[in-house]
RNA sequence: CGGAGCGUAGCGCAGCCUGGUAGCGCACCUGCUUCGGGAGCAGGGGGUCGGAGGUUCGAAUCCUCUCGCUCCGACCA
């Protein structure tokens, strides 16, 4: 992309509606523009980053064995009657009346939806293990948003759900969910701890909730250091596989790690003193085991092998997709701006023509970008009439991981500069090198 | 939902107390000079001061109502 021919409109001063730092370097980054309170628009970099979440939230999920689906947002409310969530669920859930006044809701969660697709199609032990998901706009009314797309209103949200025969069968489901999840964060770049969680309104007793540490978060949590240092890396994993599965969940939740909702000072104080740590995270997802709540509630039931007719045992499994924004954001800046982790990187580099106008700095500049969009790279190319320190200003904004720098002193001993975001170090080298260098930086992210 | 505060140009703000017909910085447009970390000079465009009502000869300014937004606390992906 030609940043001349973008649309990216990065603010210059700190909006003052924004309090936090994500929230603040989205709005200058110019990803997000916020509508009402709790609602936003996103911006084509804004957009680039939550589909790009989106992507990688999918190949997981389907890496897992998990089926996508689509539901709607708007939902009837008889459905929510059924499972008797209508009047539990309070003044978050945003209730609509259509022309023919029927009572309608914009969806906070889909469990009720998903267990009626069930029941209207699955009748037999022989269909399940069946796990399905999506990722839809959601809407809770929340009191009060804050913290830009941290707690928004309207979110975009994946949430998948899991039909089994047995509580064995459905535990697996939860693992499976748990290292999928663990995958997902590991190639976004983030550290995500499961800690064990309060059920809440959901329902169940089996739920962990996955937490990005981060000062700004808004739970406090305590756990072991060694924790943020598991790395799930790129090992193979059979899903399929129980006990591996399972291993891999011992391996991610034996060593202390919860939120002041299920803190325990007793089991705390077990932990060696020197590997205690207090700090707060943000939640970026959570899966549930909860059995039968909603199956006996709407009727979803399958025949046995010995013919007799039983609920499924099912759970849910959600990660915030738009709130991962704020996440990464949170957890990958500096004082002047944001750092993307290249998993997530809206373009994979930036170049920085010093002296647009100048026909060797621009020959130069534009066969860099043909050379990075035949290898498949998507670089931004800054080719605006503006001086290098606007130029730079922008680019460190916005956070790009990669920068190549062209300008006629370089270009005149044959060498442009490849600088690291996150680094801030420099190192000059042919044109071709630096190309070079970007593609084996992605290879196989 | 309790408490506090803010709405004046695209963004950041001053003016309001003490009414007299709107200003500053950035951004934007034009020209010249600049050009390796958010340039300088000169000129220019843009605002029914959130909305409605009231007081007054006169309202951004005072009063009433209303809408929106933010922050602090209790609740949540």
């Amino acid at each position: 992309m030609r940043l001349s021919r973008y649309f990216l409109p990065v603010l210059k001063e700190n909006p003052a509606e924004a309090q936090i730092v994500s929230h603040r370097l989205m709005l200058r980054a110019g990803m997000i523009k916020q509508q009402a309170a709790g609602i936003y628009s996103w911006l084509p970099m804004g957009f680039k980053v939550l589909k790009r979440l989106e992507q990688i939230v999918h190949e997981e999920q389907v890496r897992a064995g998990h089926i996508p689906l689509l539901m709607p947002t708007l939902q009837p409310a008889d459905l929510w009657r059924e499972s008797g969530r209508y009047d539990d669920y309070g003044q978050e859930m945003l209730r609509i009346k259509d022309r023919h006044d029927r009572d309608m809701l914009y969806g906070p969660t889909n469990e009720e939806m998903i267990t009626d697709i069930f029941r209207s199609h699955v009748n037999s032990y022989k269909d399940l293990p069946l796990t399905l998901y999506h990722i839809q706009w959601k809407f809770r009314d929340e009191v009060r948003p804050r913290f830009g797309v941290m707690r928004g209103r309207e979110f975009l949200m994946k949430d998948g759900y899991n039909f089994d025969l047995t509580r064995e069968d459905a535990l697996h489901a939860y693992n499976r969910h748990m290292v999928s999840y663990l995958r997902t964060y590991e190639r976004m770049g983030l550290t995500a701890i499961p800690m064990r969680a309060a059920s809440g309104p959901i329902g169940g007793d089996n739920t962990h909730e996955f937490l990005v540490l981060a000062d700004t978060g808004e739970s406090e949590v305590f756990y072991d250091a060694r924790v943020p240092a598991l790395k799930l890396g790129d090992r193979a994993v059979d899903y399929d596989n129980r006990e591996e599965v399972a291993g891999i969940c011992e391996e991610f939740t034996t060593l202390y790690a919860r939120t002041d909702e299920t803190h325990d000072e007793a089991v705390y104080a077990e932990v060696p003193e020197e590997h205690r740590k207090v700090g707060r995270g943000i939640e970026v997802g959570q899966i549930f085991y909860f059995g039968t709540k909603y199956s006996e509630s709407m009727g979803a039931t399958v025949v046995t092998p010995d013919g007799s007719r039983v609920p499924v045992e099912m759970g849910s499994h959600g990660i915030g997709v738009s709130r991962l924004l704020g996440a990464l954001i949170e957890a990958n800046h500096d004082d002047k701006g944001i750092i993307w982790p290249e998993g997530v990187t809206p373009f994979h580099c930036g170049i920085v023509n010093l002296k647009q106008g100048d026909t060797g700095t621009d020959a130069a500049c534009e066969g860099l970008y043909k050379a990075l969009r035949d290898l498949g790279l998507d670089p931004l190319y800054d080719d605006r009439d503006e001086r290098a320190g606007a130029k730079f200003a922008t680019m460190d904004l916005i956070g790009l991981p990669w920068r190549i720098t062209v300008g006629p002193r370089g270009l005149a001993n044959g060498v442009v500069e490849l600088t690291s975001r996150r680094s801030g170090e420099s190192e000059e080298m042919s044109a071709a090198a630096a190309v070079a260098r970007i593609a084996q930086i992605y290879d196989g992210v």
